[in-house]
DNA sequence: CTGAAAGCTGACACCGACGTCAGAGGCAAG
DNA sequence: CTTGCCTCTGACGTCGGTGTCAGCTTTCAG
């Protein structure tokens, strides 16, 4: 076994990706439209993944969680791979953590307002 | 001033409901739409709304924000109004409630990974 | 009276991450 | 060869809260 062939990834096909990261075959062709993965292809015009797609996948999934857009997370794509940022990417990652801290305040007052309800309703059957 | 004077609610129109809440007009009507809303009529036809409505389209408002549908809303307002509940309404409390819970901890779990990569960032411009 | 502002109904448009269907090709097993 | 599963492209459908436009009536201030 050369280095070469030891360093060469094995490659996987999208229903194996799409199943190791819970997540539909048309929702991983979607991400590659949308900019956010890239793939080989096999001579018949399969896609290849590298196997760590799969971690990717589910980070998209938790930032989309999060709220961010897709086109969003396109555009901070770089700040982790290269680990780089401009003054504009970071910028963005500030807003992007200030809206998402926003939010988790505003469920937290949702979430205490139905616990109110719901003690009322227990005691109050 | 008689008792039933001093009852007498005074009536406010869709547009000052709307002001005072900080929703657009439309929202009102929609809310209407869906249920959650019910509206005396002047002669001419012209919505007339209790002065609490305000704090009723605030409290909508915040049940959207955590994510649940203007029907989930309809289907636990009398858990509000009347202050009983059946079985059905408070498991759909519980669940609802189960749900934002999970909600603040992805959102949580996302606010982390952006903090560590604004770390980054932060350090290694 | 008159014109601006506000209200009414009804209906279509929008966004965004997919679901879903159609029609066609690829690939290993029996 | 066939059967059955996977993959491809392309395109339209979905949901839910709202925006928006059209066309008409009501209300209010000057």
């Amino acid at each position: 076994m050369t280095v070469t062939e030891a360093a060469a990834e094995r490659l996987v096909r999208i229903g194996e990706v799409a199943r190791s990261a819970g997540v539909s075959v048309r929702a991983v062709r979607y991400y590659e439209q949308q900019g956010l993965l890239t793939a080989e292809r096999s001579p018949s015009g399969q896609r290849l993944y590298r196997q760590d797609t799969v971690t990717l996948v589910r980070f998209f999934q938790q930032m989309f969680a999060a709220g961010l857009t897709s086109r969003r997370i396109a555009e901070l794509l770089p700040c982790w791979d290269t680990g780089h940022t401009d003054a504009e990417q970071r910028s963005m990652l500030r807003a992007e953590r200030d809206r998402i801290q926003a939010k988790v305040d505003d469920l937290q007052a949702a979430l205490d307002r139905l616990d109110e309800v719901i003690a009322v309703t227990d005691t109050h059957p």
